[in-house]
DNA sequence: GTAATTTAAGTTGTACACAATTTAATTTCA
DNA sequence: TGAAATTAAATTGTGTACAACTTAAATTAC
């Protein structure tokens, strides 16, 4: 491959991912705002609806290293939920740095609107599960190599 | 697997796109900085740079349709290139509805700042040409999918 | 031939992402 | 102990994405 096809754009890995990206978010939009949700509010909701089994507080801290997003996304974010009503932001009381975030009843109850969206989408991606499943695998490595260097 | 499992990957799917894609990010940032370009205005360059071999201009329009973006926003990232100086926008007299762009000669001498950064990108992969063909590939088939559903 | 429709850019408003900075609390350690 | 360093959130500023809308030009349909 000489320098000027690889700099072409359909040679590049970045740019599918970025278009994929981008087209499973409008997928996810019109589902997600019969929620009042948007993609990034969501797999928000998604770590405190399964953290809320052990009836815990998730600190800003946490959710960040979770989900791989800084206190600059999430403080704005966590307040538009809390505005919502379907959050509580608190000061821990043991260390005043951190903020510890909790699912308000309404929070708790939308798990069960959300609970056929997952089918929704992998329905969307026309998949066979050992297709998904290689593909997840291929994304993982990608993710563990790309995060080390 | 049942159902629930596979609703797991699905979310774990989007979730790894969705992170892979913020990571691209953040390794194309420093080294796109260099040339004064965000990953966005890199690859409206890099069809620019790819269509100067015709010389001929690209109209608003047809860039939206090559990125799969919109005018809300093209227009605004334009009129940052332009005051960079890296393009001109330019109403099209045949149809003074569309806006022609084109490389300034300084727009066109930053594509050999840009000659090496695939492969450096690429390097940041670890992979090999054929897991690279391959991965493409499957992304190129979901891309097909979600797009005509 | 002109009214209705379509098309192309641009504008406005909302919500990320993230760099850089600020503020306040906690920890380290000299 | 108390100054220096670290940590957690929040804030500020820039730049996407995109929905919804506006404006102006071109096309069509009658």
């Amino acid at each position: 491959m000489n320098n000027d096809e690889s700099l072409q754009l359909e040679n590049q890995l970045c740019f599918r991912l970025y278009s994929l990206t981008k087209l499973m978010n409008r997928h996810y939009s019109p589902v997600l705002k019969k929620l009042g949700l948007t993609y990034s509010q969501y797999i928000v909701m998604l770590v405190l609806w399964e953290n809320n089994n052990t009836n815990s507080a998730i600190s800003v801290k946490h959710l960040g290293v979770k989900l791989d997003l800084d206190s600059g996304t999430l403080s704005p974010l966590l307040k538009r939920l809390e505005k919502q009503g379907l959050i509580s932001r608190l000061r821990n009381s043991e260390d005043e740095r951190s903020v510890e975030i909790k699912l308000t009843r309404s929070g708790c109850q939308l798990k069960a609107q959300a609970q056929d969206i997952p089918a929704q989408m992998f329905s969307v991606t026309g998949m066979s599960i050992d297709d998904l499943q290689g593909l997840n695998n291929q994304l993982d490595n990608l993710l563990v190599t790309m995060n080390t260097k």
